[in-house]
DNA sequence: AAGTGATGTTGACAACGTCCATTTTATATG
DNA sequence: CATATAAAATGGACGTTGTCAACATCACTT
């Protein structure tokens, strides 16, 4: 239970085997690699991890974890002391893009459909942590709903929602365009003024009615 | 190089292979059944499918390219007949979405980076099958922006080319999140009426300066 | 000081992707 | 029509994988 075990056979473990499989998702850029891999890396046998997870998928799930609480951190970062919703949320559009284009595999691993599909397929520490990134998108833009900033959505929950699919929508979509070269025409131009430019114009279109 | 070969062995053991391919990703909802099965299912040896493709990544990927000539043609077919370049816009984009959240497995196969990332790294025949998907999608917005109607666009190149790029990222975003259900608590609504409304929102914003 | 449960190791198994050598067969050539 | 040839399909093999079961080791409690 305790977040630190520094005193059995290894160390920890189990944060080793997390780390080791986050620089290997890093390094091949999938999560095809084996676990007797990440065992490797981590110094121990290859069966050493079954006592920390139940198996490879529950150890990938993990290392989503870790990557939606690293997202959710570098949003909340950078809408501090940021005042207006409207800038606040291109401000968590911007930095969720880059934190999809710095990190393509684990991104993938996050959202995919690899560790199961739909809440209750998946591992319940993803959920979580998906949660908890997922709401500090819904508090900016309940924020901007309740002061009127964006016109373009009804006040209720449903209208909340509703921006929040679409802003999440436009922003995952180019995420994973940009991730996955499809959009490799257009990448000519730097990532980030083509995010600046996307983000600007779908905040500008929840702001007008 | 025929597209018929019916007369030797199998019959046409490379198309059975595909469908049956086809078959095992649409029931597992992932691709990581084995080579073997799919030629099981073909009822050949395990051996036989490396007649015809390279690996299993080669079969997978005339998978993926099976993929982007059926929602090609979906979505041509959605728009024939159809003048407004506005309206035309809007149907292939619930047509493509249509497509994702009827055939989530194929959909991810064929957008996802596990063939390759980026245009030089996945096979040939993939990159060819998406192009012509994608140029359906230029063709609507380069005539829209010719005629004017989406007056947010410049009328160069590059304005077609940003237009497509932002279509398709909501597109490709709702179209994800809808499959990977990660927007769960919205999906009470019907999935066409969440389509529709994000996809008429979009256009209408296009539309307008 | 003993023992108990968590942690790590060794060995095993079936299944996998792919390579190789071999056999079968459809068609082209003599 | 018979025969050659190259494509198509087979069977066996190798190294690797995920996971299971049995065993060993160590930290900490009593």
């Amino acid at each position: 239970m305790e977040p630190q075990k520094k005193s059995y056979h290894h160390g920890d473990l189990r944060q080793s085997l997390i780390e080791a499989a986050l620089e290997l998702l890093t390094e091949e850029q999938n999560w095809l690699f084996s676990l007797r891999e990440v065992a490797r890396r981590a110094g121990v046998s290859h069966n050493a991890p079954y006592n920390h997870f139940v198996d490879k998928r529950d150890l990938l799930g993990a290392v989503a974890a870790l990557g939606f609480e690293r997202l959710r951190d570098r949003m909340l970062s950078a809408i501090v002391g940021v005042h207006r919703a409207d800038d606040a949320l291109a401000k968590t559009g911007v930095v969720y893009i880059r934190f999809g284009v710095t990190n393509p595999a684990h991104y993938r691993l996050m959202f995919g459909s690899s560790l199961g599909a739909g809440d209750a397929d998946k591992p319940e520490i993803v959920v979580r942590a998906a949660n908890s990134a997922k709401a500090v998108l819904l508090d900016v833009i309940e924020r901007g709903v309740a002061r009127g900033v964006f016109a373009g959505l009804a006040s209720d929950k449903m209208g909340v929602e509703g921006g929040a699919l679409a802003a999440w929508s436009i922003v995952h979509g180019l995420t994973m365009l940009l991730i996955d070269r499809l959009a490799q025409n257009v990448t000519r131009r730097s990532i980030d003024s083509i995010t600046q430019q996307v983000t600007k114009t779908f905040v500008k279109g929840l702001t007008r009615k």
